[in-house]
DNA sequence: CTTTCTATTTAGAATAGTTCTAATTATCAC
DNA sequence: GTGATAATTAGAACTATTCTAAATAGAAAG
C-alpha cells in the first residue's frame, strides 16, 4: 500500500471518528500538507491543491483545513496577526519564527517539558493545550522551512 | 508625585530613549492600560481613551499602541485571529486564554523557566522572545481579567 | 437503480481588524 | 516667529477569513 493511500485511510478513519465523509477535496488538502511540510498558509495550500484538483475553490480549501484541524490531524499556527499557518506534525512541539526570513521551524520538545511548563499554572486554571512560539533568527541553515 | 505623573515620566523617558516625543494622546493611551489590565482590544482602548480625549481618532490609538510595544512598555498578545490584545505587564510572564469566558489571565513565571524553554532550542536557533500560551478554562474567579 | 436526505463544495459577497494615504496640526530648533 | 519634522486625523483601502445561497455529490432506503 502506498503512503498517499496510507494517509488517505488515516484521515478518513479519523473523519469518520467525527462523523464526517472523506472526500478528494479533504484527501488533497491533507496529502498537500503532508509532502510539504513548511507551514503554508490557505492561500499557498490553495495553489498547491490546485495542481491536482483544478477546480477547487478557496473556501473549500478552508473548510478543508477547519475540518482537518477539528480532527486532530492538523495545527494552526498563528504568528501576530499574519495568515494563519498549517501543521500537520502532531509531536509535541514548539514553533521558532524566523523574522529574517519569515520561515516557520519545529522545534521538538521533550514530552516533560509541557508538564513542567504546565505546573506554573495555579490552581483553577485548567489548560487544554500549550503552545510554545519562539521569535528570532536562524542563524543556520536548517530543514523545514515556511 | 501622583502614580499618573510618575507614569507620564516613565513614559516620557522610554520614548525619549527611542527618539520619539511624548504626547496627550500616547500619555492617555498608556494610563488606560494601565489603570485596567485587563488586555483590551485596540477597540477598547480607543473606547476608555475617548472618555478622557473625545477628539483622538481610532488610527491614533493604533499608532499609539504600535509605538508602545516598540518602546518595550507594552506587549501585544494575539489568539488565534481575534483583535491583538494589549498588555503592560513587563514581568516574565505567559498568557492564559479562557475559552469560556473569553478572557486573559496573566501567569508569572519563574525567570528560570523561560531559560529552561530556550535550552531546549537546536544549536544555530536564537530566540529574541519566547511566547507560551495556555488554553483552557478557569475554574475559579481570578483577578486579572479581559 | 431511483428517490430522498444530508453533507459538501462552490462563487462571490460580506465582514472585521488593521494599515495606508494625504492633509492638518503640533512641537522643536533656531 | 519661521521652517523643518513629528504626530494626529478621517476616511479609504486592504487582507484574511467567514458567510450565504445555490449546486453537487454521496449514502441510505426503498
Amino acid at each position: 500500500m502506498s503512503t498517499a493511500t496510507h494517509n488517505a485511510e488515516a484521515l478518513a478513519q479519523k473523519l469518520a471518528d467525527s462523523g464526517l465523509r472523506s472526500t478528494p477535496q479533504r484527501e488533497v488538502v491533507y496529502d498537500v500538507l503532508l509532502r510539504k511540510r513548511d507551514h503554508p498558509t490557505a492561500d499557498e495550500v490553495f495553489a498547491r491543491v490546485k495542481s491536482g484538483l483544478p477546480s477547487i475553490s478557496l473556501a473549500t480549501v478552508y473548510n478543508c483545513l477547519e475540518t482537518l484541524v477539528q480532527c486532530d490531524l492538523v495545527r494552526a499556527v498563528n504568528f501576530e496577526r499574519s495568515p494563519t499557518r498549517y501543521c500537520p506534525n502532531l509531536r509535541p512541539h514548539a514553533h521558532f519564527h524566523d523574522e529574517q526570513t519569515g520561515k516557520t521551524h519545529d522545534i521538538d520538545l521533550p514530552p516533560e517539558l509541557l508538564e513542567r511548563v504546565s505546573s506554573v499554572l495555579p490552581v483553577g486554571y485548567d489548560a487544554k493545550s500549550v503552545e510554545i512560539i519562539f521569535r528570532g533568527k536562524a542563524t543556520k541553515a536548517v530543514a523545514s522551512g515556511g
